[in-house]
DNA sequence: GTCCCTGCAAATCCTTTGCACTCCT
DNA sequence: AGGAGTGCAAAGGATTTGCAGGGAC
């Protein structure tokens, strides 16, 4: 086990993920901390993000689309991802709690946690569609 | 609308997802094309797999983990995922048919489907970690 | 002082694409 | 004949990694 040390990038990139909602790429994150930490690199992004994954204090989304985002809202919730502007967003539907008890029951590993994915198309692209 | 004309490769890419349940990469599945199509590309493999998900007639499965995994198991049923191997298998849990008609309700665009990945560790790295 | 973390750049992995040629219809 | 499909190789995008210097403890 790795003893971790304080980095004011790494806060600072968590912070960003508390405060934005919109389910950023690795890359918008860098973007955002480049305004206060001008020298920051894409790399640490990563590596940062990635660790904070690790420790189960972030999500990655991976949906088939783009590259892969990032949630620090750890609750039970659902996503809808658009096959075709590739926009995602979470859904105000109410997630099944027992869903991961379930799966437990009849898998052989262990199970800590799922992620559902609801694909369509969005209102915005239903409308440019109809013209 | 594109007219589909049809190609050994496009047929033998499907035959090949419908034989194996493994979910296989792209990769995997050229590598299982070449015994019978020594010549074929893996450039043609990756098109015809997108063509298959447009056509809806194959799933590209994205987790987070390693490259995509294809399936052409259409019928609803949910994904396991090792956080440590990377590995991946179907659960057999009773899915939930109606979640999309829920999720439907709540949405202001349209959603044609769903897929759900539980993460946990299997049991072949739990034994291993046990050691 | 030690060891983790960083910035930078190069490398790697996965996937897409341009082009000349081939095969379906 | 016409145009969609192919093989090849190069390009592209996303992410990881090696390394030398900097910062936390």
């Amino acid at each position: 086990m790795k003893t971790l040390k304080y980095s004011r990038q790494r806060e600072s990139i968590k912070t960003c993920l508390m405060e934005r909602h919109d389910h950023p790429t690795a890359d918008n994150v860098y973007l955002s901390i480049r305004e206060e930490y001008p020298n920051i690199s894409l790399g640490t992004v990563y590596r940062n993000l990635n660790l904070l994954v690790e420790l189960g204090e972030v999500r990655k989304l991976s949906f088939g689309y783009g590259p892969d985002r990032f949630d620090a809202d750890l609750s039970l919730h659902y996503h809808f991802v658009c096959r075709e502007c590739g926009c995602i967003s979470d859904l105000p539907l109410e997630p099944s709690a027992q869903l991961n008890e379930k799966a437990q029951c009849c898998c052989q590993g262990h199970i800590d946690n799922h992620l559902t994915y609801f694909y369509g198309v969005c209102q915005d692209c239903l409308k440019k569609n109809s013209h």
